[in-house]
This record gives structure tokens, C-alpha cells and sequence, in this order.
DNA sequence: CACAATTATGAAATAAAATTTCATTTTTCC
DNA sequence: GGAAAAATGAAATTTTATTTCATAATTGTG
């Protein structure tokens, strides 16, 4: 965990003088990583000893150990302290929060996902006859720009987010599709119906969700996205990147397995925008 | 820099020495970490005033400060060495590979964004009678995205995908309204089109852009997302997250700007899907 | 290829920093 | 109010890092 954190949850354990060390580090810990044991003493207006009991209390090995941890906290892209966006932040707070709580949780994504899986996946994504995408809300928006990408390739894909076409087209498929439902609550009943029909008629069915969901126990293949619950405030944030991050993990498998002859094909989808955009002086 | 990839990129500078040091630090970076001076040195046959020599050369003030680059360099979410997917990776490194990069570039983009813009432009969507998201490709689903959440606001939103609706649309703009133009080129003729339309019919056009292109140039506000080039290898991947993000900004700043009787409303959009939903056990 | 000049290296000494010990002060609780 | 417990800091000790300097290796030059 954030030893920044572990500090302000802790802040009430603490002895008068081991908060003072406290807040002196929770206001200034980019000075203090720098600091020798005695400068921060000095500073806080505490003796040695007492900082180097504070550190160990927050189970480090001693001072030097615990500014190690601090420095990981404070290195690019760790969320610092508090993630939550507050009432009174300015523009320069909330936007800072938000995109480090998002790479907290790309982290949180990427240590929740099983790259065997991942493997088996392209396998049969690479060997699929026909591969549809379905989602709903804001993972209709991961299925549509999953269609984008996988459209390049040249396979057949299709894209719906219309529950009625989607449940048409899983009662239409059979052996060798492959179908990919994308939600991540994984409990949005259409959604599970459509798996749970798709797998009916043989297609395989990859589930990009929550684990342990009723969409989790339709599919074939279960592509678990974890991100903390609590920072998609009252819309979906994190979870829908963490989505697409897993698309371009997909797509990324999809053509290292085709080979290099294929990417030669990739270049030319992209060169094919060329004429309608305007010349780069550079 | 990541001192680790500062140690690979001038591996061939260092002496005999240095490079055995080098060598052992890259081999087992998590170890070095938490070793003395004398334990390094022991390990890799070499004496500590070379380590101490090795730790200066990269610009560190000891050995001790070395170990503190070295324990943010080793923290999560930042990338570590080769960012790039290489043809033989195993599904667990281009995996890894992608996430770490998707994070890097979410920070490249929050370096680049002007906190005073934003503010600006959530000024001008609170104020706004109608708000447009228009895109093209990867970035239409960033509209779409959008036009997901800004319709949660209960404010007139609209969202096209298709360059003519975007002119008519554009046509049919006037004072009050705000375009949002979302590209991560900048150069898409048609979005240029629009953009200009829009601003001749007296709409706030936002571009959500690179800085200095033909697009840029169109907008009244524009909020430069600065991603590195090169991770988009043949399709847009980073490009569209640090968009995504981007959004998620704005539709915060908006619900904050309207204060927290607004949000008890979100909360019933929200809770208004629950009836579709599987309930939850626990 | 010799040999001076330069550079690299490590042993030992020194300096700096962190930790432990222990006496003193403060707080808690009966 | 006072004994027990907990917290604190001064000083001593230990650990760790850095500097100094002598020696070894490498490089360039005639």
C-alpha cells in the first residue's frame, strides 16, 4: 500500500510527537526523501530516536527503508494520498486525481489479468471464423472501438449494441465464432442472455468482466478486469480504460501472431487515411 | 528518466568496472534496492568507491540517492526499459508491455494539459444551451464516450460520427452552443471543416487535439493532449485513452461546478439501471 | 614496443548517518 | 496524588557511505 496513505490512516494511532513527524512528511515528502534522519528531526522539532520508532511502526526497516517506500510512493503514476475528488478542488487537483487514479487502476487491471488467458484468447480469436462484440452503456463504446481494430485485420467482425440485433446474432452463430461480451458489472441481464445463447450454439464465448459474475459463468473464457469500484464515482471511468487497454492487448497479441507480412497490411489500412487529411509540414 | 533505462543507454560509456555494477544492478534491480554499499560491491566483485564512482556518473548525489531513483524507477505504474512490443514477446510481456506504456502516456498527456483551460472550458459547457461531441475513427468513440456522460447532466447533448450530420450540425450552430472536436492528428480535413463552421456560426469549438495543427488553429479553446508518438504502432491506442481521460476530467469538473444536489441526481441515472441488472449477493 | 600520461580501481581512513541504550520526562489510570 | 506505563531525547555505539591516496591497468605517442 501507499505508505502516504498508510500514514493519514493511521494519523490517529500515533504519539503527539510521532505526528508531528507525521505531518511534517505528509506536507512536504518530496523534501524528505532527500533528508538525512538528523535534518528531519530537526524540522519536525523531534529527536532521532523518535523518527526512527515512526518508521518502524509503519512496518519499514528503519528510516532509510522507509524513504525507499516513500520515494515509490511518490514516483510517476503511484496515486498520492487522497484519490477522491473533493468538493472544493481546483481544475488542476481533480484533473491530477483523475488521471492518477487511473493509472492506479491500469496497474490494478493489468496484475488481475491472466496472460495465459490472454494467450488462449488470440488463439482463438486468430483461428475464429467470424468475431462479434457486444456491450452495452459505456462498454458499447469498448466493443465499437474493439471493432475498430480488429476491422484492420481483416477478419470478419461484427459490432452491436442493440440488445435486440446482439441476441439475433448469438442465436445465429455456431462453431468457430467467436464472441466477445463486454460488461463490467457482469450482471447486466441482456448481456448475460446473449452470452449464455452464443455458447448454446457453439460459438466460443470470451467474457471481458468482473470474476465471479453471472456473465463470468457463461463464457468459455473469462477476461477478469479489476479495478477499484469506488472511483467510478457516478459514471464509469476507470473500468471502461482498463477495457480498452485490454483490446489493444488483444490486438497486439492478434498480430504479433500473424506475423510481420501482416503488419506490412496494417500500414497500409493506416496509409489509406492519407488523402483525407492535411500534409504535416515537419 | 527511469535510471534504468539511463543505465541501459549508457552501458557502453562505463569502464570495466561500472559495467559490472551495471550489469548486476539491471540483473536483480529489486535486490539492489534494499543492499548497503558493501553488499553491491561484494556482489559484484567489485570495491564500493566504484559504486559510489557509478552512482555520481548518472548524475546522483551517492549511492543513497541512487538507491531512491532507483526505488521510483521500480515503482508501479512506471515503465521500465524497453517500452516497445517486440515480435517475440510472451503474451505476460506484451501485456505488460502495453499497460506500462498506457500509463506513461496517461502522464505524458496530464503534463500537458492546462489546468487553466480546463477550468475554461468547464466554464463554458456549465454555460452551454447545447454541447456537440464530433469525431472521426478512434475518436468518434471518444464523442461517444462523451455524449455517454454529458447526457447524464440532463443538458441538450448531441454526438455524430458521420462528417455530414457534423457540417449540418455545425451549420446549424449559434452563440451559446459548444462544439467539442475531438482528433488526436489534428489534420482530419473534414473535422477541420467542421470546426470552422462551428466557429463561424458563433459556437464555442474545444478541440481536444495536438497542439500547433491545422485543427488547433480552428478552436477557441484547445486542450492539447500530448501522447508519445511512436506507442501508437498501426492503430490508435494511447492516443484515445488519454482522450477518454481527458473526458472524465471535464464531465468532473462539470458535476463539481454544479455542487452536490446535482450529484444526488446522477446517482438516480444511475441507480435507474438497476432493474435490468442481476443483484448482487453480497 | 617501450614508456609516459591518463584513467581506473581498491585498501584504508575518515566522515556521515542511523540505531541502540538508557536516563528523564510525560501521561495514564487507580 | 502517586505508582506504573509509555513516550521521549541525549549520548554512545554501530552501521554505512565517502574520501583520500597509493597502485594497477589502459591508452596514446614516438
Amino acid at each position: 500500500m501507499n505508505i502516504l496513505e498508510k500514514i493519514t490512516n493511521e494519523l490517529d494511532t500515533f504519539s503527539k510527537s510521532e505526528r508531528k513527524v507525521a505531518e511534517f512528511i505528509l506536507s512536504s515528502p518530496n523534501t524528505v526523501i532527500h533528508s538525512s534522519i538528523a535534518a528531519l528531526a530537526k524540522q519536525a522539532n523531534i529527536s532521532e530516536p523518535t523518527v526512527n520508532r515512526f518508521c518502524r511502526r509503519l512496518d519499514t526497516k528503519g528510516y532509510p527503508d522507509f524513504k525507499l517506500h516513500l520515494a515509490q510512493s511518490l514516483a510517476n503514476g503511484t496515486p498520492y494520498v487522497n484519490r477522491h475528488v473533493d468538493e472544493n478542488d481546483s481544475a488542476e487537483e481533480y484533473m491530477s486525481k483523475i488521471f492518477e487514479s487511473t493509472m492506479a487502476n491500469l496497474e490494478l487491471a493489468r496484475k488481475s489479468l491472466d496472460a495465459s488467458l490472454i494467450n488462449r484468447s488470440v488463439d482463438v480469436l486468430t483461428q475464429a471464423n467470424k468475431i462479434s462484440f457486444f456491450g452495452l452503456g459505456a462498454s458499447a463504446i469498448v466493443a465499437r472501438d474493439a471493432q475498430n481494430k480488429f476491422f484492420r485485420f481483416n477478419v470478419p467482425v461484427i459490432c452491436f449494441d442493440d440488445i435486440l440485433m446482439q441476441r439475433m446474432s448469438a442465436i445465429n452463430s455456431r462453431q468457430g465464432d467467436v464472441v466477445i461480451v463486454i460488461s463490467h458489472t457482469g450482471r447486466t441481464k441482456s448481456l448475460v442472455e446473449v452470452a449464455s445463447l452464443a455458447k448454446e450454439n457453439d460459438a466460443t464465448v470470451i467474457g471481458i468482466t468482473t470474476k465471479d459474475t453471472p456473465l463470468a459463468k457463461e463464457c468459455s473464457i473469462v477476461l477478469s478486469v479489476d479495478v477499484s469500484e469506488d472511483t467510478d464515482l457516478y459514471m464509469p471511468m476507470s473500468s471502461r480504460i482498463a477495457q480498452l487497454a485490454l483490446i489493444d492487448v488483444l490486438a497486439t497479441g492478434f498480430t504479433l501472431r500473424r506475423g510481420s507480412k501482416f503488419r506490412d497490411n496494417l500500414k497500409k489500412v493506416k496509409d489509406s487515411l492519407r488523402s483525407s487529411r492535411f500534409e504535416r509540414k515537419d
